[in-house]
DNA sequence: GTTCAATTTTTACAGGCGTAAAATATCTAC
DNA sequence: GTAGATATTTTACGCCTGTAAAAATTGAAC
């Protein structure tokens, strides 16, 4: 250890007595050489602190090990576990996962791509911003890496992975309309494919089950939607014009919102006595458990897509040619009955 | 745009009919070539969709333009945002930013240092775990790299910079006096130098205003603040061992899981008729205004942490020599009072 | 001890760009 | 138009590792 420090394959050849060429091999899989000779690596590298050089090794490296992510908002709870999940899945499967936020804004969704292209990865997995995207840099970047698209069903890469929101909303809205009145349903503009499945997906069930479907689309843009549910929730009341006392909100973060705002108007909560109002969500995001009262929603089976989307990505990697058809996978949504509805 | 797309430097400077070093040149620092050579330069590059290969770049260069960014747990919506923040300031000051978690684990926190620190970068912005880090590991890192300390204030790195604890504690602790029942103080096991700060901060402001501190500390480990909150709380309001009915968070979420105890205890919280539990937290998280009631708080001023450290990072990298010392910067929090407290 | 296969070593070149030094071209001011 | 300062081109080498091909070594089984 108090030996000095060797910063070149080539000094650490020398120390050792080991062939560079054979370190290289060495580094590049370590079960490509003999385990004697392994082990004789593993203690050089130990005691002179060696590490390869990551700029050197990718220059001539026609596949690097880094792996793109890159979410719309970091630290949406979904997007922040998801993350946590893909980083982990890569780092046991020998990559280097790097993770990109667009911040909902287009001009970093486009300098995070930009700037991972010239990583030169080995694939990405993107959750694109949705209708903000600026869809012809997003498909000239799948065009180059090998991409995974999940959350959000833009139609580029090679596959997508994510919720089937036609059967989880017809789950909740089953579900509100056997425990109760019939819910309408509260959404802002879409800002992605996701928003717009399930306000589809609420009008035909809707319709299935006989029922007059009753969207309330507020205004609001960006991502800070427990912000716009708060307001526009606010609004709402005063004025009356909820056409259920039913709600069932496009997404948890809009239903936090929306229970503040019945909070401060007074209205409690709640299926049980005294309740005047219930309100339902989707995802189960992390911190719907700690809302006032817990929130009812869907579950997104966050294990399942991150787990799968890697897998997937893995397989294109691995696979010389890449694939004929795009593959879409869609996972289902478990109700999570809690005390908001 | 129809024509071949570029991929070395070398065929860009026989396409455009500009030597490589000045190319080279250019890119190193746009600036330094006659405008009407950049001008020549830029319709080139557009032309034929040039991209410099950052491998190639850094291989030699003594400086390269990355600054790593490390927290322990991205989904925390304080450091997303100081994420957020941080980034901004890099790419338009022209460097690459590169975002780390730690997700809460040792062993992540080293994956991150030593990837980031193999990436040869200008200089790193990093908020470590605290308790939870491999000291060792985050003072080797910061031999090697220029590191500025934000947040959680271990003893490495050029600098640090954060909040003054002891003015915004007591700032808090001071109101809640003035309007009511001095608060006790709840907190976990703390996991970074913040959480003993705030509780020295606590006992030290109840002593000078001649008020017995008590300190509630819970038990439970990890980054999931809102479910020790819930939990936590649920026992003490069960066991009626509270020993005041004014509580003083250590931080924001740990707040919103008591206030979720206290709903689902059918307990007030508040300082309006009818309330009879008082409840302030400490951060200010982009939260920590939808809860039920909205909560009092102490606002720390990201903009001024994000900015200021990015600045110390900058200075300590353009300047040649290496501080003499470690600087640390501390701003002020302000009262934000809302409804629960 | 021999043989064959699997490893390792030797040798040599490639990758894309930074950068230094000397020669040449361009611009500015007079 | 000319000198002097500033930019650009030419030429050449270095960075650290990947990788290919041929030669040499090692290992296990007989």
């Amino acid at each position: 250890m108090a030996t000095h420090r060797v910063k070149t394959m080539m000094e650490l050849a020398k120390v050792s007595g080991i062939s560079r060429p054979t370190l290289s091999k060495y580094f590049n899989d370590p079960s490509s050489v003999r385990v004697s000779m392994r082990q004789k690596i593993q203690t050089a590298v130990e005691k002179y602190d060696y590490r390869p050089n990551i700029f050197a090794i990718n220059q001539n490296r026609k596949l690097t090990k880094t792996i793109g992510i890159v979410v719309p908002y970091s630290s949406d709870p979904f997007f922040a576990e998801m993350v946590r999940m893909i980083e982990r899945r890569c780092i046991d499967a020998g990559f280097w996962p790097i993770v990109f936020s667009a911040h909902g804004q287009q001009e970093l969704e486009n300098y995070a791509l930009a700037t991972l292209q010239s990583l030169r990865p080995a694939g990405a997995l993107i959750a694109p911003l949705g209708k903000g995207s600026d869809f012809e840099s997003v498909e000239r970047f799948t065009k180059d890496v090998p991409t995974i698209v999940f959350d959000s069903n833009v139609a580029v890469g090679q596959g997508f992975v994510g919720s089937n929101n036609r059967q989880s909303i017809g789950l909740i809205v089953n579900y509100l309309c056997r425990t109760g009145e019939p819910p309408c349903f509260f959404e802002m503009a879409p800002v992605n494919p996701n928003a717009n499945k399930r306000r589809d997906a609420y009008v035909k069930t809707m319709e299935e089950l006989g029922h007059e479907p009753m969207v309330v689309q507020v205004s609001g843009s960006g991502w800070g939607f427990e912000e716009i549910g708060l307001t526009e929730g606010n609004r709402l009341i005063a004025e009356r014009s909820l056409p259920s006392e039913t709600i069932l909100c496009s997404n948890d973060r809009l239903a936090v919102g929306l229970i503040a705002a019945a909070y401060q108007n007074g209205i409690q909560v709640g299926f049980k006595e005294g309740c005047s109002l219930r309100i339902a969500g989707h995802d189960d995001h992390p911190w719907s458990q700690f809302t006032c009262p817990p929130l009812t929603t869907v579950a997104q089976d966050y294990h399942a897509i991150a787990e799968h989307s890697v897998e997937l990505l893995f397989d294109i990697i691995s696979a010389k040619a890449p694939a004929k058809e795009r593959t879409e996978v869609l996972f289902e949504g478990t109700l999570v009955m809690r005390e908001s509805a």
